[in-house]
DNA sequence: CGGAATAACGTG
DNA sequence: ATGCACGTTATTCCGC
């Protein structure tokens, strides 16, 4: 027997108040909310995803009033107002639907109830499944064998068992439960005194609101009886209110619910307005570029053209494939090229194989041929070159001796800048983001038919397939390039990604290939005396447990401390008990296995994360280890480092300083580690002008003891603790602390901390002032920017939810003077790297740590490096104080710092 | 078995 | 509810 058909109707303007408030707070970078219309799109896509209807409409009521109006003046009357974040989205969905191509109904006089009913009673038939999409339990009375209501948040199906569970009744009796019970949201008034337990009782006895009547004298309780009797009229009014209506004037036809194929390029459109990335991707919408313009160059002839034709091209797009047969990943030191993609005009591009390898491949270029037809190209900087993520490609050049110039645009970096919240600069994100388009994914081109197998590595990949991938990277980066760079200057960022990120993609490539030496030895011994007192906090730990477990598991450690021994729960995670370093702190006074947890933790961290990760990282061409640092992550405009993190390597504890003594400086070389003293407190002062701080730093006085003098006066505490305080005080400012943070944080009470924070404010007016106007202007714009106008949109500020708004005004303080820093930093990389490269120093730039820079330099240059680095690093910009630079050098990190 | 979510913790 | 910005590790859990 076939299986039946499903018809979907959904019940759209309850769904809309569900989904507004389902999801608290949603909104684009604009602030514009869209939290009902993303709920409401996530519900159709789910259920075309999922079920797949075979008839389908979304039902929504109409404006104006009702029959029931007319029945019952005060029908609804307590409904709030729609709020007002809600009706702006209304014919936003409408539009949404219209452009999912499914059939919308509704009726002047006639709630969506009433033309469910309405539809349901004419459509329902043998062979038909019908499901009623809503999470209103009035729509219960409608349930039967072949009708059922669904709930797409909870996930739940109501038949007729759910429906008796629910009401205690069948569904042909929900009307007389409700009649009773009455309706205070759609102030349907019922019966005073009953509600839903006893109306269940009343109608499972008596089977109906007139069998309850009829047979007053047997019902118990004397207030109950009278009330039922005095408003024996009110319930079959409410019984009539809660009915709903069958009788509709609508034609339709199950034809006329077929759902059609959805206009793609609209909701497209949509979502990207709505900044709906997720339901983007999952529209698969239909390539919009072609690849009939991608060309395969396997003659010397047909390169010979290409090449010909560059120069008078405004722009060359450069894309990479790659394989690296030693490290796994995109490990730029080491890959080996595998073909070329260039594009010189939208929608063409030409991919140069060069050494691809399966059987039956077709003959290729050599590589040395290709690169050395192009190397003139490639490092004129006269020919601007553009590509996504284009420092990978700066680098991979530079394994075969190539040095990339001309780099005039990466939409990566571009994007970032337009955007810096993102959470991924991919070509494949902007490709949807800005063009509705899906690329073809690495994956897809790389990976085999069959299941099992694995994936190939990129010079196995057809080279017909290849020229359609690869030429799309390059095509695209070239099409993103032209879009990205009009909105960089409509929107005011064009100088910040011309004079500072741009010039920077070269510099942090040239950091990134030339890498840091490891002692691998140290680290051998290190790992080694880690093991030995890692060994001994394991055994007394589970001594002291009494039995063995995972320490390592947080749910097991809870089990042990919390529920075996007992121990005080201080703070609690969302998922049990929090063990974190703040709780075992205080657990180590009435325990001695929290004391020793702390230190095996400790341990344990040092030796996983640094000791015996790093060596793996250690790249064998070249004896080092090559971290990316990314230009693209943070967002605030600092530099983030990983593969590994050179920006976390430990120093706090004398354990942990340990491990920067294996970072080296090569055989003739030491490393040189220049610092900035105090560089966010010093932004702070440039921008709030503030007259106490600024003298601070004119004089060279240590700011958090000034502080410390300030605001503790003459407190019995040493200096030096008074200082810590005040160094506490002075970074919780920077970071919008709130009393209750700083209390914590002092172990001092909220209102001894409330004083503190006024004493700070009373003393330095001019950071409060600053504070102050930052905020305003935030709110006023949705944004912040820093000293070189980089913007961070915050259009969380504006969120009705308390606790989002905060989390959004603490970033607006903290952003300028963080992102300021940043851009200094930044700034003073391009001075230092353009001299060293004028000079023909062969020493070279290697980390970045935020307010850190390191060397490597040869000993012969160490003197003039050092003068030269503190020049640029301390002149960068001329700010209200004067900025400060800490150098030392060694033979590695730890001696250096 | 692989990926996502979680908890924890290293840095500025 | 409660301090900004990150990346890596191990565990756990879920779905294939």
């Amino acid at each position: 027997m076939a299986s039946p058909k499903k018809l979907y109707l959904i019940d759209g303007s309850s769904y809309i108040y569900r989904a507004f408030h389902a999801i608290r707070d949603l909104r684009t970078s604009k602030g514009v909310p869209t939290n009902a219309i993303y709920g409401f799109v996530g519900m159709i896509l789910k259920i075309l995803r999922e079920v797949k209807p075979d008839y389908f409409a979304i039902v929504f009521d109409s404006k104006g009033p009702t029959f029931r109006d007319g029945l019952f003046r005060e029908y609804k009357a307590n409904r709030p107002p729609m709020p007002d974040e809600l009706i702006p989205q209304i014919p936003r969905i409408h539009e949404v639907v219209k452009a999912f191509r499914i059939p919308a109904i509704s009726l002047e006089g006639y709630e969506a109830d009433d033309l469910i009913a309405t539809l349901v009673k004419k459509l329902d038939a043998p062979g038909l499944e019908c499901v009623v999409v809503t999470g209103d339990k009035d729509l219960m009375q409608l349930v039967s064998e072949r009708v059922r209501l669904y709930d797409p948040m909870k996930e739940k199906f109501s038949g007729p068992g759910e429906v008796r569970e629910k009401f205690g009744v069948g569904p042909d009796q929900v009307i007389e439960v409700l009649g009773l019970a009455g309706d205070a949201i759609d102030n349907i008034p019922g019966v005073p005194g009953i509600g839903g337990k006893t109306a269940t009782e009343l109608i499972q006895a008596f089977g109906s609101i007139e069998g309850v009547l009829e047979n007053l004298d047997r019902i118990t309780g004397d207030k109950k009886r009278k009330n039922l009797r005095e408003h024996a009229e009110d319930a079959r009014l409410s019984k009539k209110l809660a009915t709903l209506a069958d009788n509709a004037p609508i034609q339709v036809s199950l034809d006329g619910l077929v759902p059609a194929e959805p206009d793609r390029a609209q909701l497209s459109e949509l979502f990207r307005e709505f900044e709906f990335t997720r339901f983007s991707r999952e529209l698969a919408p239909e390539k919009t570029i072609s690849y009939q313009e991608y060309k395969t160059i396997l003659a010397e002839e047909e390169l010979d053209r290409v090449l010909r034709e560059i120069p008078p091209a405004p722009r060359l797009s450069v894309d990479l494939e790659t394989v690296n047969p030693q490290i796994p990943g995109v490990t730029p030191v080491g890959a080996e090229i595998v073909g070329i993609s260039l594009s010189l005009k939208e929608h063409e591009a030409f991919y140069i194989p060069v050494a691809h390898r399966y059987l039956g491949v077709p003959r290729q270029l050599s590589r040395d041929l290709v690169l050395a037809k192009l190397k003139p190209i490639l490092e004129n900087p006269a020919i601007p070159k553009v590509g996504q993520n284009i420092k990978y490609d700066y680098e991979v050049f530079k394994n075969y001796g190539v040095t990339l110039a001309g780099i005039s645009f990466d939409p990566m970096v571009a994007s970032y800048l337009l955007n810096p919240g993102k959470a991924i600069h991919g070509l494949s994100e902007l490709a949807l983001e800005y063009l509705g388009h899906t690329i073809i994914s690495y994956k897809e081109v790389t990976g085999t038919e069959g299941k099992k197998q694995p994936r190939r590595s990129f010079d196995e990949v057809e080279v017909e397939r290849a020229t359609v991938y690869s030429g799309e990277d390059a095509d695209l980066a070239l099409i993103l390039s032209g879009l990205l760079e009009k909105k960089l200057k409509e929107e005011n960022l064009d100088g910040l990604f011309r004079e500072l990120e741009l010039p920077l993609i070269p510099v942090l490539a040239e950091m990134e290939w030339a890498g840091v030496k490891l002692d691998l030895e140290l680290l051998k011994k290190l790992s080694a005396e880690f093991a030995v007192e890692l060994k001994i906090r394991e055994d007394e730990i589970h001594r002291l447990a009494g039995e063995e477990f995972n320490i390592n598991s947080p749910k097991q450690l809870a089990e042990i401390l919390f529920e075996k021994l007992k121990l005080p729960v201080k703070k609690k995670t969302k998922t049990g008990y929090s063990t974190d370093v703040e709780v075992l702190s205080e657990l180590s006074a009435i325990h001695p296995l929290p004391k020793n947890l702390l230190e095996y933790r400790n341990f344990f961290k040092l030796k996983s994360t640094y000791v015996d990760a790093l060596p793996g990282l250690v790249n064998p061409r070249t004896g080092r280890v090559h971290a990316s640092f990314n230009q693209a992550v943070t967002a605030t405009g600092r530099l983030s480092s990983s593969d590994p993190n050179l920006q976390n390597i430990p120093i706090r504890t004398p354990e942990g300083r340990e491990i920067r003594r294996a970072f080296i400086a090569e055989e003739g070389c030491q490393l040189l580690s220049a610092d900035y003293s105090q560089i966010e407190l010093r932004v702070l002062a440039h921008l709030s002008e503030d007259p106490i701080l600024v003298e601070s730093f004119e004089k060279g006085e240590d700011v958090h003891k000034r502080t410390a003098t300030l605001i503790f006066g003459d407190a019995a505490e040493s200096l030096d603790e008074l200082r810590r305080r005040a160094k506490v005080i002075n970074f919780g400012i920077i970071y919008g602390m709130s009393a209750y943070g700083l209390a914590k944080e002092l172990g001092v009470d909220a209102k001894l901390a409330q004083a503190i924070i006024d004493d700070y404010f009373q003393r330095y007016r001019g950071v409060k002032s600053y504070l102050e106007k930052t905020l305003a202007e935030a709110k006023e714009k949705g944004s912040v920017s820093t000293l070189w106008g980089r913007r961070r949109p915050l259009p969380e500020l504006k969120s009705p939810d308390r606790n989002t708004r905060n989390f959004a005004e603490r970033m607006a303080v903290n952003t300028p003077i963080q992102g300021s820093a940043a851009d200094l930093i930044k700034a003073a990389m391009l001075r230092i790297a353009r001299r060293l490269k004028e000079s023909g120093s062969r020493a070279r730039m290697i980390i970045q740590v935020h307010d850190e820079l390191v060397f490597e330099v040869p000993e012969k240059e160490l003197k003039q490096v050092r003068e030269l680095v503190r020049e640029e690093m301390e002149g960068v910009i001329k700010l209200r104080v004067p900025l400060k630079v800490d150098i030392n050098s060694g033979p590695n990190w730890s001696e250096a710092h």
